[in-house]
DNA sequence: CGGAATAAGCTTTTT
DNA sequence: GCTTATTCCG
């Protein structure tokens, strides 16, 4: 082999960086600006191990999301292919521990299951299967039919999600985060013990169990010296979207920082709502004696350097913050752009004319994006695209798994792969015309009280009317209980079939969901067995359709619309953002709490330093609010975002009003004053 | 008891 | 627009 062929995975580098993946020994954190490299650092330190001799399986990489993971993987596998200079064929020494800190978790947990006095099947509760189960102890806790309205489901599930990952009191979460709920102390705390009663008997964890159980685990010292001596490195992405659990996991993990490295920066942390504590990055350096090994990316590799001076303008108005200017030597004449337009309808209209003059450009729709605060503000987007045939791929917001047939198809499966899930019984059973809710329940007793569940199941006797439904049913379950020679992905086409007609029964509208479901059954096919599929839809919900099976899809180009925080970490040669408007960033809901306002101006500051070469933030001068109901104004006058004031917006922005549409100079808008809502007012 | 129809809320962001 | 709680009818 010619040393040519061999690429050291350091050469790259700049000194920081280089730095960064060369430390050796103590705890280190790497404070890393937005475009610094951060991902290839890391990649490259793990690759850089890996030659000193490290070994790929005692490396612990824990990311942000799924999504992450694979990348650092496909670039840490890219680096050692070339290192090791392998064929083409030869594939690079894989990472089998790089993961979320949940996947991790379920799959410590299942290991150790034995010795925790867990079943090694528990099933893993997404969100919606975590608040129907709330839902369900909230109704047996009879808090359903309060005279003051009780807190909803999701709201529920909110303050335990939050008391269990902050590892505060339930007081103190009530009195910051809930404070309307706060009379309701007393039930919450009944509520949240019978909903882990519950979780217990179905073998069920949720997504807070699996840290929460992982934190306990490592709390017992023999379990967490064997579980310490199994790694010899453990690296964390994102470390400022920590929250204390995870960081408690951490440190119980390697008590003294010997090879811990966490790589994160102050100035995006925008999971505060998921009790995520930057708290967690600024004092980790001091937690350990001597103190970690702190080095600073700040030289930017991404964005132009007008997009950078504005990006930190917005956080030098920051009332706290922790000195770090990005800087970079890509000098442009070009600075981002407000552009000021009428409504959401122009925004749409501009915003799709702008995606097509640099497609004609010879910008390709992948290498632009379209980036909002929340889901729904791309809704008028959407329709422009779809009316001009421009195709997009949207993140974040709705998952197909949330829809009520796919669920209804997945929980049959579940309730096969665990019999003890109540929770599944009872939706698939509900499904059989006849069997309502006291029927439901009296089978899912009686299977509860068996030793063996299969045959409580096969003496139950249904309600006459229901007797043909259920036997097709009952048959069904059966055979999916025993494996019977179908064969994973088989077996839930034969769910599929099953369900079809009770679909057609329930639905007005079948055939597009039986084109999802299609897709669940192609998604599964790339799943090794239904074990696998289960814990992997879990934790790894598929985009609607973007990085599974259709590959068609993926040739072609398509256009990117993401929320902000779905496009962490990710690039774009344009990027257009929606709505900034103050009512959206920072947006008008709850409270507003000084902290919650900080969270929003580090949200935008995610957004701009996307950008690699153009950035235009849209400002629509009148935004409807759908569905604000209580005073009925139909729609906003939204004021350019609080966190661009008018002095940033003329030193750092071209500020341009196109008139997209070539109207005459308005006449007063429509809906200027709302005459009846002011005659209504007269009352208030 | 089951199921449909009606009335009344409430909406961010994600593992 | 969406879900959830209540009511009413078979």
């Amino acid at each position: 082999m010619s040393p040519t062929a061999l690429a050291d995975p350091l050469e790259t580098l700049n000194p920081e960086q280089r730095a960064a993946a060369c430390h050796q020994g103590g705890p280190l954190l790497v404070v890393a600006g937005a475009g610094s490299g951060k991902t290839m650092t890391l990649a490259a330190r793990v690759a850089h191990l890996v030659l000193q001799g490290a070994d790929p399986q005692r490396i612990l990489l824990l990311t942000f999301s799924r999504r992450a993971a694979l990348e650092m993987q496909r670039r840490t596998g890219h680096l050692l292919h070339r290192a090791l200079g392998l064929r083409g064929t030869q594939a690079a020494p894989a990472l089998p521990w790089a993961g979320t800190f949940h996947s991790v978790g379920a799959r410590l947990l299942r290991e150790s299951a034995e010795a925790l006095g867990l079943s090694p099947q528990f099933s893993i509760l997404d969100r919606g299967d975590a608040e129907d189960l709330m839902a369900l102890v909230r109704q047996e806790q009879g808090l359903s039919a309060t005279e003051r309205r009780f807190p909803m489901k999701g709201t529920c599930l909110s303050i335990y999600s939050r008391c269990v990952n902050s590892q505060a009191p339930l007081a103190a979460v009530l009195a910051q985060a809930f404070p309307w709920c706060a009379e309701w102390e007393d039930e919450l705390k009944r509520l949240f013990k019978a909903y882990a009663a519950a979780k217990q008997d179905q073998q069920a964890l949720d997504y807070d169990d699996l840290l929460l159980s992982w934190h306990l685990m490592l709390q017992e010292p023999t379990l967490a010296a064997a579980q310490s001596a199994r790694f010899d490195h453990v690296l964390v992405d994102e470390y400022q979207d920590t929250n204390r659990l995870q960081a408690g996991i951490l440190h119980a993990l390697k008590p003294t920082g010997e090879g811990v490295t966490v790589v994160g920066d102050d100035a995006q942390s925008i999971y505060g709502f998921r009790a995520a504590e930057v708290r967690n990055m600024l004092d980790f350096p001091a937690h350990f004696t001597p103190p970690a090994r702190v080095l600073t990316l700040e030289r930017n590799y991404r964005s132009t350097q007008p997009i950078l001076d504005a990006s930190n303008a917005v956080m030098a108005l920051a009332p706290e913050r922790f000195a770090k200017t990005l800087w970079t030597d890509k000098a442009s004449s070009a600075q981002p752009r407000l552009v000021t337009v009428e409504d959401d309808a122009a925004q749409a209209r501009w915003v799709a004319q702008q995606i097509l003059a640099r497609r004609e450009e010879g910008m390709t729709l992948k290498r632009q994006a379209v980036l909002f605060r929340t889901s729904h503000h791309s809704a008028t987007l959407e329709l422009e695209l779809t009316r001009r045939r421009i195709p997009f791929v949207k993140f974040g917001g709705l998952k197909f798994l949330e829809a009520s047939h796919v669920k209804d198809v997945l929980a049959l499966l579940r309730w096969a792969d665990n019999p003890r899930c109540r929770l599944a019984g009872l939706r698939t059973a509900l499904l059989v015309p006849g069997i309502g809710p006291a029927h439901a329940r009296r089978l899912l007793d009686a299977m509860d009280a068996a030793a063996d569940p299969a045959a409580a199941l096969k003496a139950y006797q249904p309600p006459a009317a229901a007797a043909t439904d259920w036997q097709a049913l009952a048959t069904l379950w059966l055979a999916l209980r025993q494996d019977a020679g179908t064969g994973w992905p088989g077996e839930l086409q034969r769910i599929v079939d099953w369900y079809a007609p009770h679909l057609e029964r329930l639905n007005d509208h079948p055939v597009p969901r039986l084109a999802d479901l299609a897709q669940l059954v192609a998604i599964a096919g790339s799943h090794r067995s239904r074990e696998r599929f289960l814990t992997e839809l879990a934790l790894d919900p598929p985009e609607a359709g973007s990085d599974t099976a259709s590959d068609p899809l993926l040739d072609e180009d398509y256009l990117i619309l993401s929320t902000i925080h779905s496009a962490k970490g990710q690039e774009w040669q344009a990027v257009y953002l929606l709505n900034v408007v103050d009512g959206c960033i920072p947006g008008d809901l709850g409270v507003g709490t000084p902290e919650e306002i900080e969270e929003e101006r580090r949200l935008l500051y995610v957004a701009m330093t996307r950008a690699r070469q153009h950035l235009d933030l849209m400002v629509p001068q009148r935004f409807y609010v759908t569905q604000q109901g209580r005073h009925g104004d139909r729609h906003l006058y939204g004021p350019r975002s609080r966190f661009i004031p008018d002095a940033m917006a003329a030193e750092h922005f071209e500020r341009i009003s196109p008139r997209a549409d070539g109207a005459l100079p308005t006449a007063p808008p429509a809906g200027l004053l709302d005459l009846r809502a002011r005659l209504r007012g007269q009352w208030d």
